[in-house]
DNA sequence: GATGAATGAGTGTTCATTCAT
DNA sequence: GATGAATGAACACTCATTCAT
């Protein structure tokens, strides 16, 4: 019987999931206004109504963004935590972590698209500055790692505001650009300068 | 008799004007697909009709948006070119330019409403950098007066695109924290980094 | 169970022929141009929007117009089939052939409706010659039997070709004239001719 | 003075005529309903206020739709009356107008446009058999010499009925299968059955 | 849990017609 | 005679949402 339920339950994060799946990636290629319940619903394999079983409304199913780009971070978070690039120097170390962040964006539809919904809608906060969050804790332990070897004072903060305004810049860049150029090339590119420019300081 | 004509001509390039200021209005504060012919009609104080003697279809109501937003930094180019930051060194009138650049963007809501817009559409070429628009050929002519100051090798348009960036990130960055940073500064910042950064090479 | 589904896929179809009976009822009254969605609505008892449910757009809603011309003609061929006009001679029953045909053609007034709407879009085949269609089908038998018992050599294509010809300028004359004329008489009396002008040979 | 108001007038009636060949000219192609007012402004080379001046309405630029037809055919009624065809037997002449005719139409379009237009609307006469109009008038004459000649007795209107029933019937097939015959060639066919089909009364 | 028929207000767009110039 | 800006009702079509099954 908790066998069946535990079956059932499944079934339906599996379901609930997979319409989230499916908007979002319709959201990314179409925009939110130009993707109906119905084209959901068929991309998703489910009825129009299942979806209002999960969903409140349209809206709702780009409620929980948040969470899904934090889990997307959580394993490269992971990765980094758990020694990854213990190799290098922290400055290289960082510089690392901007080209694998970019990566990931380009690797990742859904993820634009959450950052596209999310420059229009800032005040759901997907892309607020948190360090409780895996993208933005991790980053600041680079950060603050890189300007220990380097010995430089400046407020770990304020130079993880920076980084994060470079990342910005490229991702809105290579979309205007229509992936023109190498992401991950221009994003070492740009964390180099940076950096460089703290030493110069 | 060519005064009359003359008269008609005015008062249909009035309306046409009306219609598109009505239109970018509603957009920026709506966002392009929430806003209704009808309601641009209202706003603009002319019939449904007419909006489509003028324009071709909703979309052309923002194909102009080029040529609005060269004409908003047109002023800006003829400033510098005319003189305006000979008393400075080239690093700090190139830094003094992306940080005028920034202001304008703060200051024109439309601006802003035409960047949106255009990251959604990037195939209109609205941000395209082209070295004919003004914004981009003053740019570049701060960035090669710059290089030459500091005998710098690196090509002028990477530089250029690495500003790019470093502004479309300050501007994006700006709108997701809704206004909680100091745009100017924040950019004074950022192109003071990159420029330190270009010297440590 | 199973009767519930059944009853709902049942009722289904039913909207749907009500639609589509109501709007060829209508489009036969005052042309495909001049009937209004909203209005086919009205007289088919539902909503607009159910209509696009059923039908992805106004034209489609005629598309199965040669499935409804061929039904028509299915319970002619399979009289014709099953041994009716055996005691005539083949000529006559070719002559009668042309007679019926043309009888339910004044008989139904769908049929001349999908016969207008076919001359204006001939791309949609629903005139189109095919020996799969029951229409004609028949006729080719007929004509088949008529030449075998006359030993014309006339390849039965082409024969069948005059009589599609003779048969379609008699009805258009006769919408041209408004019905001023005995459709079957005019039929029986170019058929008659026709099969008189192949004897002279 | 009275020159000047002669050119006036000549350029008016030319205007008048240039809206209604470019009018009839687009009906034909893309149906009545299909065809704006603006577009047969842009076709005819004037404004649209200007078709107003000459035309109450856009239905009445199709009115003269008869003088149009009958001035097609009074060129070839004239030829006939001349003399054309005096070599020939009366029966080859008849088959020979038959031709003529439908080689007139298959060569202008608008005289299609027409013979369309006049279906969904009989009651403006445009095909109405009239023998004041030269098409039937030379009509009737080249079948009451057939008649003559062959020693027939059936009575000329009811023989000229048979014509006109086979030479709309060519007509309209003609067109469902968009022109895939030889037009001229499947009239002389018909012409030739229907004349053999009387001799053999 | 799941279905999909049904709703109806709303959308972008068209167009015959008018009229001041 | 001629223009073309302006009108506004009408159109085909969309879509988030509801609910009986």
């Amino acid at each position: 019987m908790a066998d069946k339920g535990n079956k059932r339950r499944q079934q339906a994060e599996q379901t609930r999931s997979r319409i989230q799946m499916a908007a979002l990636d319709l959201f990314d290629k179409h925009g939110f206004d130009n993707v109906s319940i119905d084209e959901i619903a068929r991309a998703a394999g489910c009825s129009v109504g299942n979806i209002y079983h999960y969903f409140s409304n349209k809206e709702a199913i780009t409620l929980h963004m948040t969470d899904f780009v934090d889990e997307k971070f959580a394993a490269l978070a992971e990765r980094y935590r758990s020694g990854a690039g213990a190799a290098m120097t922290a400055r290289e170390a960082l510089i690392d972590y901007c080209v694998e962040v970019l990566a990931i964006n380009a690797g990742e539809e859904l993820l634009y698209q959450c950052f596209i919904h999310s420059i229009r809608h800032p005040e759901a906060g997907v892309l607020r500055i948190d360090y409780n969050r895996p993208f933005f804790a991790v980053f600041r332990e680079r950060i603050e790692a890189f300007l220990a070897e380097e010995r430089l004072t400046a407020p770990a903060e304020e130079v993880l505001h920076d980084f994060v305004v470079m990342i910005r810049g490229v991702m809105i860049e290579w979309r205007i650009e229509e992936g023109g150029f190498d992401l991950t090339a221009k994003g070492r590119r740009m964390a180099t300068l940076l950096t460089d420019g703290y030493r110069a300081r």
